[in-house]
DNA sequence: CCCGTGCTGTCAGCAATCTGTCAGCCAGGG
DNA sequence: CCCTGGCTGACAGATTGCTGACAGCACGGG
């Protein structure tokens, strides 16, 4: 899971980044208006987590133009307290949550994932694939109920198929959500990683499309397996 | 385990504190209302103890607040003697327990330990987790019965551990439960305290997933043990 | 008031694990 | 039958976690 923290506050931002961190996500942070916009509307991001107090450019305002612009990540922007207007506006340009400040960091995480949940149309933290079961809160992954040990790397790849299981993913995609811009890596790592999982979890779970991809077996995209 | 303390009276806050330091619990103290809904709605709690009488803001006006903002610590609230609207209006408004005043401080820990506990999911003062018991009360630990003597910081570990048995814990958050806001240490400091316990409690009891953080061996999430 | 003791954080070196790359192999499609 | 894309085992650099040693600090005794 890829994220954007767009966030001013040096403090914030970074308690943000660590706690988003943990909780499995790969974090990527920019501190003004103008580069907010740059990066969300050029990247693909699972979520973003946006402040409205920006300098050079309003947050609103750059959410309007995101959306305008076909960027659909879900948004979850941070409020001043009481500013009941900013929610109003922020929902009516696009946002998908709020929270206002200041909030726990326990919180935010649990509607971080809630909102990547619910923009792949799933609401359960526990995802169900054929015999396969991904928990997202634990981290944990089970075949057939027995837990199966995997490396964070693993877990972020399996998670992102258990989630985007109605599709065929390419591997550019996965390189893009599991290394963010960080490119330096060749398309041959995720081939490597996909071997490792299905070293673990046996055959019959991830399906290959030549030339298109990969995806969960047992899921919608048989179609040309 | 950390507790917040919302009590302007100093001589009570300082006796509350050492009471509860005392039996484990890391301490932190406010004296008026606005700060109060500040830290209760930014950091996250194992337990609270809220008068209701504070300057600025009514503590039963603050403990809405938390529960409407999703804060699910437990609340403790001491209400004056013989006042009996507002023990009901407490309970409505969220409390998990209320103490008339004056109260004898062991009164006040009982209670205290009883609701972190409750917290948790599990009401015994006595946490079993394999071979491992943790008396909570006597804040003592053992070993297939027999006791082991731990320091303070380690003692708050592994009961934080027994607590969160069914979750793999991330350093970080240890580091938010042991330390509080106080962020001045490395996360290597955890890692200290982990292979001391170790060397106490012998192998196999703490878990360590490579990449997601500590739990107890016996447990639920061995999915990465 | 000084000293000793125990507790705890930091550091540095070590060990284990993770992960990307490479090179060769295999399989499917035309 | 060849070619391309994907798979895989081996290797090496990078990360992450572990541990022993040391030092600062708090506390209690004398």
């Amino acid at each position: 899971m890829r994220a954007l923290v767009v966030e001013d506050d040096a403090r914030i931002a970074a308690d943000l980044e660590r706690a988003l961190a943990a909780a499995g996500f790969l974090v990527e942070h920019v501190a003004d208006g103008e580069s907010a916009w740059f990066r969300g509307g050029t990247e693909n991001y699972d979520l973003i987590v946006l402040d409205l107090n920006l300098p050079r450019l309003d947050g609103l305002t750059i959410l309007k133009r995101w959306r305008s612009e076909g960027c659909e990540s879900p948004v979850l922007i941070l409020t001043a307290r009481g500013a009941w207007t900013e929610r109003v506006e922020g929902i009516d340009a696009g946002a998908d949550d709020y929270l206002p400040k200041p909030f726990r960091m326990e919180e935010l995480i649990a509607r971080a994932r809630a909102l990547v949940r619910r923009a792949g149309g799933r609401g359960t933290a526990l995802q169900q694939v054929g015999r396969l079961s991904v928990d997202l809160n634990r981290m944990t992954v089970a075949m057939d109920g027995v837990p199966v040990p995997l490396t964070p790397l693993e877990f972020r790849l399996v998670s992102y198929l258990a989630l985007n299981r109605d599709r065929t993913i390419a591997p550019t995609e996965l390189l893009e959500h599991l290394y963010g811009d960080d490119d330096s890596r060749e398309a041959n790592a995720i081939e490597a990683v996909i071997t490792r999982l299905r070293r673990k979890l046996g055959p019959g779970v991830i399906g290959t499309r030549r030339g298109f991809g990969y995806h969960l077996e047992g899921a919608a995209p048989e179609a040309g397996a």
